[in-house]
Order: C-alpha cells, then structure tokens, then sequence
DNA sequence: GATGAATGAGGATTCATTCAT
DNA sequence: AATGAATGAATCCTCATTCAT
C-alpha cells in the first residue's frame, strides 16, 4: 500500500474551508424536474449541467482524472470555478457523473437493438459494430470508454456501476444473441456465446489503438470488424480485399 | 524579522546524517549488501536501480502517473527521495525506463517462442495464450500494460515506443504464423492473419478484466482464451465443457 | 483548451496534485476587511499588490533573492502562499515588479527637482542629496537599491532596466546641470560635468555602509555629502568642523 | 561554466536553499605549516584548498551564497564534493575563508604604497587608482569585493572582519595621506582628508559598474578616476580630452 | 444563482552534508 | 586522504475547495 489513499470515498476538502470530514455527499445536485409548464430556470440549469460534464468529459479524457484541472473545465464549460461545485460536491462526483451520464442512454440503444429478434445474429452484430464505429469512435462517446479503461481500476464505485449498468447487460445481450445464432446454425461455434467478451474484445482494440496510435499507424476499424465477423461467424468466406 | 533565519551562524547539518533522535526510523531499511556472489558499486547499483523501478511499477500501476508520488516510491524501494534523482533525472523519465525496460524482455520471449516453425499455429498460440496467462496476468507485467493503456495516450514517446517495440514486432510474428497456417489449411480463415490484433484482443481485454471487475466477477481466462482459439481456428469444435 | 499541457516534455516541476489528510485548521486568517475609505474589488487588489511588494521588498532586502521565502513574503504581507501567485506569475516575477514599481517613481522626482533651472547647481545638488537622504536611506527605498546592488548582475533584465529608468537619466540630468554649472564658473571644474557618476558614488557608499557597517561604525552621512558637494565644487573652502 | 543556471528566465523550481541556524562551531580546517624541510603531504593540500577557493570565488561570485551549489566548486576545483569538506567545516565556511584570503594581501600592498613618504599624494593616488584598474578591476579580485557588496550585509562575521582590515586600515590610510597633502598644500580642500571614503567612491562604482552594466554601456574607468583625482586635488585643471 | 479571489495542503525537485569504501 | 552515493529537509508552485460579494 502506497500510503493511505483511498480513491473510493470523496475528497477530503482543502480550500478556504469551514468544514472539515468531506462533505457528507452533496444531498443531490439540483433538482430537475422538466419544469412543469415552460422551462426557465430548471431548464438553464440542465443545459448548464450539461456543458460542464461535456467539458469535463474532455478534460478528463485529455488528461485523466488527477491531472485534470476544474479550472479548465469550468473555463471550457463557460463558467466560474465555483460553479462547478454548485452541481458536484467535488471533483470525484463530477467525475462519476460524468459516467453515469454518458453511459445509460448507451445500453437502451443496445438493448433495442437486438430486441429486434427478426434480425439474423450476423445482421444484428454488423449493425452494432457499425454504431460503434459511428457513435462512439466518431464520436466523444469513445471518451468515456477512454476514461473508464483508464481510471476504472481506481473508482471501485464506477467499475462497479459499469459493470452493472454496461458490461452485465452487454454481454448478456451478446450470449442471448449469439446462443440463438449458434443453435440455429447461423454461426459455427457456440464459443462466442459463452465468451461474448471476445465479441468486444475488438471494440476494445478499436478505441485504446484510436487513442495511442492513430497517429503513427492507423487502423483499420471497419476491415477490422469485419474479418472479426466471419472468424465468429466461421463460415470461413476467404477475403477478396 | 521573517522568521527565524540567522545567516550570521554555520549550518544545520542536513546529510545522511546518524545523529538526531532519529524519527522511528522503519525497523531498518531491507539492508543493502554488496550484492551476494556479485562485486561491487555497478552491481549493487542496478540492484537499486531494479528496486526503484520495481516500486515505480506498482505505485505508478495502483494511481496513475499523475496520482503516484515519488515518495511512495522511495518508500517502497527502501531508498531516499532524492536517490531516486540520482538514477532518474525526473518523474517522466522513471516513467518512460520503467515501461521500456519491463517491455523489451517480452520481445524477444515472443520471437523466440514463434520461430519454431515446426510448430503448428495453434499450438503456437495456444503456448503464447498459455505464457500470457501465467507469465503476464499472473505477474506484476500486467501492471505494465496497464500503465500503457491508461497513460500511452498522454506520452507519445511511450505510444511510439511501445509500438515499435511492441506492437508492431508482435503483429508482424502473428501475421506470418497465421498467414502460414491459413496457406496450409491449418486454420479456416486468414481473418486473423489479415487483422493480427484480433488475436490480442482478448488478451487486452482479460488485463482490463482483471483490474477492473476480477473481484466483482471473475473473468475464466482459461475459458476465454480457448474459445477464442476455437474461433481463429474456425473449426467449429463444439465445446464439451 | 485545456490550456497548454504537453506531457511529452521533461517536467517543469508543477506542484501538488493530490488529495490527502486535513490537519488542523488555523483558527482564522486575520479577516481582510474591503479596505477603509475605498471602494470596491480593483482598489482592494492595488491594496492587496501593493502589500505584497512592501513585503517583498523586505524579504529580498534581507535574504536576496535566492534565499528569500516567499513563505515569509506571503506571511509579513498578510495573505496566502497562493495568493502570491494571483498577482504574480512566479519569484523572478515578484522581484522584476518590485523593483520596477520602486524605482519608476524617483525619477520623475529627480527630474522635477533639477528642472528648476533658476537653482544654482549647488543647491540643487544640495537638494538632491538632502532628498537622498531623508527620501532613500531614511526610508524603504534604500532596500531597493541594495537589492540591485547585489542582485543587479544576475538579472541582466533588471539590470537594463535599471541602467534605462534610473542610471542614464539620473546621469543626462546631472551632466546638464553640471556643465551649466561648469559653463558659469559656479563650479570650478568640468570633471564632475564629464563623469557624472562621480556626484552619485558617494550616495552608494552610503548605502552600501548603512547596510553593513553602520553597526559597527556609523556612518556621519550629511558630513560626507557636504564634503562631497566641496569637492565638487571645488571651492577650497575649508572646513570649520 | 557553473552548469547552465541563468536567472534571466524564469524559474524551474529548485529546492531548498536556505542556510538557518548556528550549529556548533567547527574546530579549525586541517593546519598549515609551511612543510618543514620539503613540501609533499601539506603542500599539496595549499593547492587544493587554494583550488577550491579560487573555484568558490567565481561560483559565489556568479551566483551569490544561497545560489551558489557547492557541487560547482568542487567540480571547479576538480575534487570531490566530499573533499570540500576536508578543507572546509561548511558552506558558510568556505564562504568566509575566501573573502578572508582573497582580502588580506591587498592590505599589505597598500599599506606599502603609501608608506613612501616621499611621494606626493596625487601621485599616490593615481599609483592607487592604477593599481586598482589592474589588480582588482582586471583580475578575480574584483569578485571579491562584488560578493562582500552583495552579501555582506548578511554576513556580519565577514562585514566587520572586512572593516577592521580593509576599510579602517584602508581609510586610515586615506586620511594620513590626505592630510598631509592638505596641510601642505598640495590638495586644496581637506574634504576628502576628512572622508575618506569619497575617495574611495568611485571605486565601488566602477566595480558595480563593471558587474551590472558594462554589457549595455562601458564605463571609462580610466577618465572617470582621473577627473576624480581632479576634484579631490582641487587644481581645477580644465580637461584636455 | 453565479462568480472568482483567496486559501493552504501537498508534491516534485534541489542540494548541503555525511559516511562507507 | 579522497570519493561520490545517499540522505532528507526545505522551498516553489499548483489547484481543489470555500465564501464574500
């Protein structure tokens, strides 16, 4: 053990401060109801929240967690440093937010898409890959994959809401799809329905490569992806690149 | 008067100093003796330097570079502050030896473990998947990859070396074993040869695995690995587990 | 922007970055009220500047620059360590100001005082030393020099600055008065018209002899700044005393 | 070359560099009897103590005594650092040992100087001023005086050992020589008999000159303390220049 | 609510000093 | 005697956090 760290619980407050014993969780950041009849006021404060975890999903993508500065996210959010505070108790809430926000609308869309149980394995698996190449490596959403390999290890509490919330409904979702492919025939082997972890393992590759070495040697994602299809497909169909 | 300061008097005596009433001073630093069997300076020199950069590994491995503290670091290698300084110029440069100097052993461990061409690639990979789980995961050389997969991203020298050294000398070996096997029908598809990262995927996905979600859901590496063997054979061997 | 970073670089030392305990809390920074009289935010802060260089000026004045404690700075100027750094990007920074702030207004004093073109040379001269004497060593401003004295040589900026604001001014000054002087017989030989330094040594004497001997062997400055003016003069008058 | 430490820009974070307190006092640096009979063991040990201090000169002199890494002296000096330590209790030490050397023989010379009665006073002067552009404005011993200008004040050991032997005996000197001038005739005014130290003056000048603005504007050395020695003779001879 | 000046703990780095060789 | 590796106190600077306006 390095010294008594503990990256799990809050912070442990350090400014002008009054207090003392970490701010016993901030008892939740501002209400947001869709304001009853027009917008205004919790309607700003929405879009205000918004602009700080899009900052802030940029900063700690770009720097990671202990090297990000507030300064800069508040400055890249458009707002005063103690802003931030009033809708994060600290810098580790905003970080878990910031998680949080970006990762639930990402598995409804999964989920959705394979519910569509009229689509064949191999379909339903090139659409996904397909999305991934969009939404998430053309996108910032791939920032938060970044973030989650990158710091997941240190925030028990976010690998653990990920895990729950990304990983357990993915690969469930995956072993559904893929069992029924295999027992069909639609697909060789059954390996990848009890590993459906090897289905993602590529996406993986895609986004850490994406973020290294794009610069020296691109990748190829879609060839990628699609020789990954036929080795779980492994109908063996010989390239014609 | 700005604080007690007399520059009218000698000094204070600041050096390896044995006098004072040393600060409970650790039961004593693991005593360094001149190298058993071995010589002198130079010798127990590159053991500390070893110690160093073992120490560097885990700290810099549990919080990230940013987050890890040289004094942890000391600490852990049962040396001084500053004698860190005196066998790395800065934190980066401990940073950068560290990845270099735990990253090329494997290299050539690799090569040597392909050059067998009497080997057929499965069995190859089946040694090489066998070598990582026992040799990588079950060793502090996962904490090296998990270092470069949360930081390459912000140390290009470290993304480029690793490439060179790594990735694309790995690459380039399973891209002509697999290429071998797939000309002699060893294995069904060239998908692998054609895209080798395929082929590590897994793995990458096991060290992610392991330090994020081990203790909430142990990941079967055996499993995992095997299946995806199966599936780069592309022989449709149904499981019997 | 996440302002400029670049990781790839050596270090550039930067300073904490990590959380940790809270020891005690000093009961309370003597309260800063917003300034007696003035008025608003801009005032306080010229205030607040304004202290600092004070404190400064006594700090590096007593320890130079290297050794100076921008601890003690922070300290005798009432604030934070941190606050330092609002009103000045780092040491050198600090010390540049002062140094700066101190010396602009002098000049202006000097020209006023030798533009007076109906004084005869003598009494201006007389003038500029009763000034020097009550307005430089009697006060604050003495420090300054010092600090230039001793420090001048290593701040090649100070330095031009200095010999720009203060030396070759003071110096056209003098000339001119001098050689009206000169020209009108009111004294007796150009040498002082043609090196003008000659008129100022004796003031950096004193300095220099109040900041080190006036302990020991107390300097009788209005005698040697009469005497000086005799020589000048070159009037052969000799001395009652 | 000190290393490359340049206050021009700015900073880079150091350490310490603070000196405190009075510990005990050390005993007395290794004896020096002239060698008695041959030279070997203590001869040698004159020259490297002559060494070193000769290295320190230039290193406080370029950096001041806080600045100033006696890492730099030694290499300077081609020892050890250890080896320092053998000649020298402490920095403070080595730092009062030099001014004490680098002072003395000055003396003597001067007090030789003016021992001659015969001579004239203007002509001991310029002797002295001469010998004061060659010797000590063209030779390391200028450094000498920079470092007690810039740090004397904070040395007071080194400030009234430098009274007692150079200034009181320097001015004492001054006086007699001036006086008799005086009292014969042979300079008009007695001013400088009675202040010495305007005599002295332009000396300082000239080193402090020589030290912070040479680079940016010469200084006639030679001009400037002829016209002086006009105006302490009082002859009011017209340059010719 | 929003702001941003102020705070001060914390860490990288330096360097005087010691001591085993 | 000489060396130079090791030590660790000391300082500059950063930045999360607070709070007066």
């Amino acid at each position: 053990m390095a010294a008594s760290r503990d990256i799990t619980g809050p912070p442990k407050a350090r400014g002008p401060v009054k207090t003392r014993k970490a701010p016993p969780r901030s008892p939740a950041p501002p209400a947001r109801k869709p304001a009853p009849g027009g917008h205004t006021r919790k309607a700003a404060q929405q879009v205000r929240r918004g602009a700080i975890l899009k900052a802030a999903l940029q900063v700690f993508a770009e720097h990671g967690f202990e090297a990000a500065r507030l300064d800069d996210v508040a400055k890249r959010a458009g707002v005063a440093k103690g802003t931030l505070y009033l809708y994060f108790a600290h810098k580790q809430a905003l970080f878990e937010a910031l998680v949080r926000d970006a990762v639930t609308p990402v598995l409804d869309r999964l989920e959705q898409l394979v519910a569509l149980e009229a689509v064949p394995a191999t379909v339903a698996l090139e659409r996904l890959f397909e999305v991934f190449r969009t939404d998430v490596l053309g996108s910032d959403r791939k920032l938060v994959v970044r973030i989650i390999l990158a710091e997941g290890a240190r925030f028990p509490r976010i690998a653990r809401f990920y895990h729950r919330e990304v990983i357990a409904r993915g690969l469930a979702l995956l072993r559904k799809l893929l069992a029924r492919a295999a027992a069909t025939g639609e697909i060789a082997s059954d390996a990848a329905a009890r590993h459906p972890q090897l289905v993602v393992a590529p996406l993986l590759v895609a986004i850490v490569w994406d973020g290294m070495f794009s610069a020296i040697d691109p990748l190829d994602v879609t060839g990628l992806l699609k020789a990954h299809l036929e080795l779980i497909a492994g109908k063996s169909q010989r390239s014609a690149a």
